[in-house]
DNA sequence: CACGGAAATTATCAAATGATAAATTATCAC
DNA sequence: GTGATAATTTATCATTTGATAATTTCCGTG
């Protein structure tokens, strides 16, 4: 309360302020803001955003890093990897936590947009996902399914593809909500747990006969 | 050879290759480029964009049009009907020639673009999905799996939400290839048939139980 | 080959925009 | 309260930008 009615605020609220500010007006009208639609949004002189960020391009950078990190939990892996649940299990309650981090308009929409103007801003976080946990959800699929992981560069890369084509598809209902503003389900539990239920079944079904789809030149190696 | 030679374009040419060169230009820049950038890297002078375009929106309008008109071929619902091929190959048909369509760089940063600039530009083409393609793979599949399509509100959205995951895998691979800037692979049909696969035979073995993931709300209807 | 009309460029504007410097106002310590 | 200090605003610039008007260049036709 006695913030609120400050005019003059410290400098590391104000800071702060703006860059919470920023992240909700960038989410809207994209990486074609203007300074001034941005300090008269907040109800502040343009030249006062300058005395906090270096430049227009600070700003963004400063919306990015504090958009991006934190959002990822480490303990996801974890979780997945706990074969004290069941596959079908872990998966939902993963999903479940991941969908809830990542639906959210500022988060998909300014990853969009940054991914848009430099796909350079994202390719750490993508990275986590096709290095690590992508990998993981195959193997105990695998596992499940009562055969060992395909082997050879022909079989990563298919087994990574079917997963990607998977985990994109919670990614891609935010893309949905916020980018193309359709309407989706307000309770996605059901979704996830269909979706899981039909993902993994049709993979522990069809995982002994995926070698068919590898092109020819590995089977003779 | 004649027309290489020419300064002067007929009005008709000129304008059809200023909105050529448009279009790879601005799914190149995104939305933010000026029209001194788009008539500097053409070579023509920036004053003659306003001879064939009213204002900037008006070429950004003409763009869309070009860009989304004419991917859409109204046979490949007929292809899906088409019950004298298993399901299995008319989706494999249908999936090679929808990514064909669509795994063009331009499509889809314009798609992408245009979306998060207004929703509304993208509207038509995702409603052609939703109302039309979608309940169709279903009920072909319910068709394979050989149970009578769920009816009511909550079954039709659940249905759609499960074709939506994979369908969407598929656009995706667009996203990651153009706006992500990932490696994809370059033979698609391994991948398409695995994914076909994959949610066919999931499908046709979890469809019958679906409906424990329905809210209760429905059951006793 | 000249001449009329269409196509294109040069010159130019007013508004918008990122950024800086100078002046002003609030807040806190004493 | 008063003054020092930090926070904020006002004033201002140089560019950039969308758009228009005036001028010039090309090209087919008689």
């Amino acid at each position: 309360m006695a913030k609120a009615a400050r005019k003059y605020l410290d400098a590391a609220d104000r800071e702060q302020q703006i860059l919470e500010f920023a992240i909700d007006f960038v989410a809207q009208r994209g990486l074609r803001f203007t300074t001034r639609e941005l300090a008269d949004a907040l109800g502040v002189s343009q030249p006062l955003l300058y005395r906090y960020f270096k430049n227009r391009d600070d700003l963004l950078q400063k919306i990015y890093d504090e958009v991006y990190l934190k959002r990822w939990d480490p303990g996801w892996n974890e979780l997945l990897a706990d074969r004290s649940l069941s596959i079908r299990e872990r998966l939902v309650r993963y999903l479940t936590a991941y969908t809830e981090a990542i639906l959210d308009e500022r988060w998909i929409r300014i990853f969009i947009a940054s991914a848009l103007e430099d796909p350079q801003i994202t390719k750490k976080y993508l990275g986590l996902l096709h290095e690590t946990t992508f990998p993981l959800i195959f193997a105990e699929i695998a596992v499940e399914a009562g055969v060992p992981v395909p082997s050879g560069p022909q079989a990563d890369e298919l087994a990574l593809e079917i997963v990607w084509g998977f985990h994109s598809s919670f990614f891609y209902m935010g893309v949905r909500k916020y980018i193309y503003r359709n309407k989706i389900p307000d309770d996605l539990d059901p979704i996830i747990r269909a979706r899981v239920e039909v993902f993994v079944a049709g993979l522990v079904e069809s995982m002994p006969h995926l070698g068919q789809f590898l092109p020819e030149t590995e089977v003779g190696r």
